[in-house]
DNA sequence: TTTT
DNA sequence: TTTT
């Protein structure tokens, strides 16, 4: 009935771009962040929070994300399931974002070569979602909208 | 950095009320949150959030809550992983919840009969987590707080 | 940037729907939200929070919510402000709902007669915004989307 | 029931603190926030929105934060209200932090001097909240925990 | 000026 | 495996 998630954090990686058969575009990228305190076994002090962007805004995080940016994701928590090739169903937990804020400009951080290699796809291709030999898991279906 | 989940939606089932080794009370329960649109294939339309909350809140929520109940959750989404016992690492996200809002009352909602069987074990129980063959999945390390 | 509000509490009066001079409709009402704690001096446990909300949400809104009604409200915070007739400039808080959920059924609440008469004037009034002598305090320039 | 604000901005000038007669510290700041569309007359395009922290957050609001600084401030919106020194009633509508997130670092802002003269007063003035001839608002009597 |  |  209400479902709103807002995070702060640092992307793990370059943002991944892809395009459904339809042509929509997707990216998707994994946000580290901060646990407000510390274990007590000193261990794991973050979160990896993966998210998800659809269309207009999804190329623009593809244009402009890079590793390690800050950003702000005001989404909505997504299940999805599917069955992998072993036949077990397979939970995803996602952001299904509507809204990323930069809070850092290129100019602040010195890693946003304009070189860097995304992994990416365009929707010319013959099988957009599996040239990295991965399960297709994101198909029209999901389209938020 | 900032990580900051509101949902409202119903339980699943019943709250699952257990406690860790060192005797704290964990209240386990899922919470359906109907999407805002619907699916053009017209097929999944909620979905099922796992939610864990500690201690005070755990006993609360234990005592008041029941499956259908109305809920409103304030807390963090948290990634946690385990191996399970086929050597495989599982992924588990939950929504840590620092806020719980019941948003009906006892007297709103017929079915909340006061000898519904709870699922629950208590701290002087030998092994408290495995009594429903289930693999062991919370421990002290877990504590949030 | 960024600028999220959650609320969840209860009308303190009948919604107050009117028309802007170009037809479009804007409801209005106050949400009270108990605090989490009792002051000190046990006086106020209660903040009165003024929401706004225009066109299709704006009707809805007028015609499903009653004075007491329990409601999640999402939205933004806006500061307007204007010149009251002593040339004092005003500052006026308000909640910019995009969302609002109804927490209760009609049936849930008694007090929800059909008959209750709701202060409203339509759009072919010659001066929708001053049949109750109030300053006019919303206009055309306040439209948020 | 439940009341959550989460906004990310700038410092409109240094952060301002003081100490309620009996030692408690209260930082007080404004944060513009940009909306997120023009207005169609072109005029207003930020929300200013004041912040109030307590304690040990107001004291690090206070030596770490400086006017133009980027913050994510999350807390609730509380609405005050005082007479004033011609009897009238003055509501004040601002947002209790709990949690506010620097999202700059001090080597980010060139702005940053460490002698930037910030308006304070110590629990040992006689009168800490009067000193620049404002009235008096906050008291013991807002002490949110 | 306030709601349950 | 799912709630109204």
């Amino acid at each position: 009935m209400l479902n709103r998630v807002i995070l702060i954090g640092r992307l793990t990686r370059d943002p991944d771009l892809r395009y459904t058969p339809s042509g929509v575009a997707v990216t998707q990228f994994t946000v580290a962040v901060d646990r407000p305190f510390t274990s007590q076994s000193g261990e794991r002090e973050a979160d990896f929070i993966p998210v998800v962007t659809w269309r207009q805004l999804a190329e623009t995080c593809a244009n402009y994300l890079r590793k390690g940016r800050l950003v702000a994701v005001e989404g909505r928590i997504q299940v999805r399931n599917y069955e992998n090739n072993e036949g077990r169903r397979i939970y995803v937990t996602e952001i299904v974002a509507d809204n990323v804020r930069f809070l850092e400009s290129n100019r602040d951080n010195g890693s946003s070569g304009g070189n860097s290699t995304r992994h990416s796809s365009h929707s010319n291709d013959s099988d957009p979602f599996s040239d990295d030999g991965k399960p297709i898991d994101i198909s029209d279906d999901d389209l938020p909208f």
